[in-house]
RNA sequence: GGCUAUGUAGCUCAGUUGGUUAGAGCGCGGCACUCAUAAUGCUGAGGUCGGUGGUUCGAGCCCACCCAUAGCCA
């Protein structure tokens, strides 16, 4: 145990539970998978809770398309998203969804409070209306000409030709989505949230929140701005919750999503015995951590929070941002085949080579990570086949033949093995951090130690000129104390290697703290394959499985 | 269009408050070794840091403009 017990939760944003899970969902999940494994290593108290973000228009309209209930949908593709995140080893303390019971109460406590406190205001707008399908319609559901450069078939809200940003109704020659015929234009009163209502509480927040750099500076472009009140509200028809004390209105989507976190956490507690509010109530102790995209800061960094103040519960103690992936320096797309569903890749590809490959690029800020295949294979079989796992296998062998599968009781490099030691500070800091692409580094940096510590004392060299003798015995013993010691450090990433080599070495629990120990004379089971390289033709298979229809 | 970021060897990335010959890993060449899942060790060749112009004794690191890429504009 290090230092004082922590409480923390962990999210990630809520995956819109339409379409396939992909490699560019991942790069959330497992950032903060590995960061929540990290601390549960250490001995702190951390609980992961995450769910689906099951409503809005965009599933009422694919439920319907598709000929089921939206109910239907939300139920097919939370299953796919469960087996696809714990396939990859993600650790959720519970998965639960917008679409319960417990995030409808919670929706309605956190808006009754707000509508009490006068941070509720009503105003009537003119919005898109499709009259064939009696309903309003999304900006993303018209497509019209772009009103700038003239580009047709454009979004109802920005311009892809053009990226000029503009509103539905200035399209020229709108059309639904939906429906193909042309909208009309039509009023609706709207509830809003008065975000302004809270900036002083916001700044102070922020002060506190401990944001990356660039992260703050967009939050005081937003502030300078000035905050605008937010619509929280939509008309039937829609898939969510009714607004109380309103008839055919809805919370937008939006609104219930980050409330999502606490109903998952609610019934995680409501099944252990754990009162819910200990977590969120205002004041509350441990820590509540957030991992982003950082398409979605708006939502998390500024109607979260003030949503939380207003209604009288804890606040974010941070929100971690991070960017995009890109597969081969493009973005994910259908049509280039950069689309990789999670499925796929699993079909072809072991779940820790992503893991490890994420973590090598992972660092605290905004950059995009980019999934250079050629890289990837090159990178995971030098680093984890060739330098890690290579060292015990080079080593197990000697241990067995000439030793009975028992480790000697000599350090035959007490310096080495303190080097190895003393680095868990410094990569803790380095996780702790979320700078895992450095933790990496410094992780392999010392494998390459312990393959140059065999190479100086060639054991296959001693074998065969002197055969048992207990230099032989230290040599090899010694290259799995610092074996051991570098699964520990790459236990957050590769729990199931982790799994493995605790086997391998009758050492199952492998926490952080137990580098300061060794397992000098311990009887070992006999060394098998962790983990094999990488080939071509599982990544070909990958790619032609998602390849374009018709390419 | 505005804003916030990013742009460093073939690839992926580090580069602390501006200061001697710009770093790493992978890939590539050479040598050694053969215990190991052809893995490992030693060694070498590759960048003038997106572009232009400034500030400074001195800039990858500051300023201006331009180009490319990403996200946001609720």
């Amino acid at each position: 145990m290090s230092g004082t017990k922590r409480s923390i939760i962990v999210t990630t944003a809520l995956p819109y539970a339409n379409g396939a899970t992909h490699l560019g969902h991942l790069v959330g999940y497992l950032q903060t998978d590995i960061w929540a494994r990290f601390q549960r290593l250490r001995g702190h108290d951390c609980r992961y809770f995450c769910g689906d973000d099951a409503h809005g228009t965009p599933i009422m309209l694919r439920a319907a398309q598709d000929g089921i209930t939206p109910e239907q949908l939300i139920a097919e593709v939370g299953a796919e998203r469960r087996r696809d995140f714990a396939d990859f080893h993600i650790h959720f303390d519970n998965y639960y969804t917008t679409h319960s019971e417990e995030n409808r109460q919670i929706s309605e406590l956190i808006y009754q409070r707000l509508l009490a406190k006068g941070h509720i205001a009503r105003r009537t707008i003119t919005q898109m209306y499709d009259p064939e399908r009696e309903m309003f319609l999304p900006d993303r559901y018209i497509r019209g000409t772009c009103p700038h450069c003239g580009a047709t078939d454009q979004y109802g809200d920005q311009c892809e030709v053009c990226s000029t940003t503009y509103q539905p109704t200035d399209l020229i020659d709108p059309v639904s989505a939906v429906s193909g015929v042309r909208p009309v234009q039509r009023e609706s009163e709207h509830l809003f949230f008065k975000l302004g209502d809270f900036t002083a509480v916001l700044r102070d927040w922020i002060g506190r929140a401990r944001l990356n750099e660039a992260v703050a500076r967009k939050l005081d472009e937003w502030f300078e701005a000035g905050l605008q009140d937010w619509d929280i509200s939509r008309d039937a028809p829609y898939f969510g919750f009714a607004i109380p004390g309103e008839t055919g209105k809805y919370f937008y989507v939006w609104l219930d999503a980050p409330i999502g976190y606490f109903a998952s956490l609610r019934n995680w507690c409501e099944r252990n015995g754990r009162d819910w509010h200990e977590f969120v109530k205002a004041g509350a102790p441990g820590e509540m951590v957030h991992f982003i995209g950082k398409d979605i800061m708006y939502f998390h960094t500024l109607f979260w929070p003030a949503m939380l103040a207003g209604a009288d519960f804890r606040l974010p103690t941070t929100v971690n941002v991070h960017g995009f992936l890109t597969v081969n320096g493009v973005k994910l797309s259908k049509s280039r085949g950069t689309f990789i569903t999670a499925r796929s890749y699993l079909e072809h590809l072991h779940p820790e080579y992503l893991r490890y490959y994420y973590a090598a690029k992972l660092g605290s800020g905004v950059d995009d990570l980019d999934l250079n295949l050629d890289d990837f294979r090159h990178r995971v079989n030098a680093d984890l086949i060739g330098k890690v796992v290579n060292i015990a296998s080079r080593a197990a062998g000697f241990i067995h033949k000439h030793f009975a599968g028992r480790l000697s009781d000599r350090i035959g490099d007490p310096e080495l093995l303190q080097a190895f030691q003393q680095a868990a500070d410094e990569l803790a800091q380095a996780y702790e951090n979320r700078e895992y692409s450095r933790a990496m580094r410094e992780v392999m940096a010392l494998a390459d130690r312990a393959n140059q510590y065999i190479d100086r004392h060639k054991p296959w060299a001693l074998a065969k000129e002197f055969g048992a003798t207990p230099e032989l015995h230290d040599i090899c013993s010694m290259a799995l104390h610092l074996f051991r010691i570098l699964v520990i450090y790459l236990h957050p990433v590769l729990p199931e290697m982790a799994r493995k080599v605790g086997e391998f070495l009758r050492d199952p629990e492998l926490r952080w703290d137990d580098v300061r120990t060794t397992i000098s004379g311990r009887d070992i089971n006999p060394f098998q394959p962790l983990l094999t390289r990488i080939e071509q033709s599982a990544i070909d298979a990958m790619l032609a499985a998602n390849a374009p229809k018709g390419a």
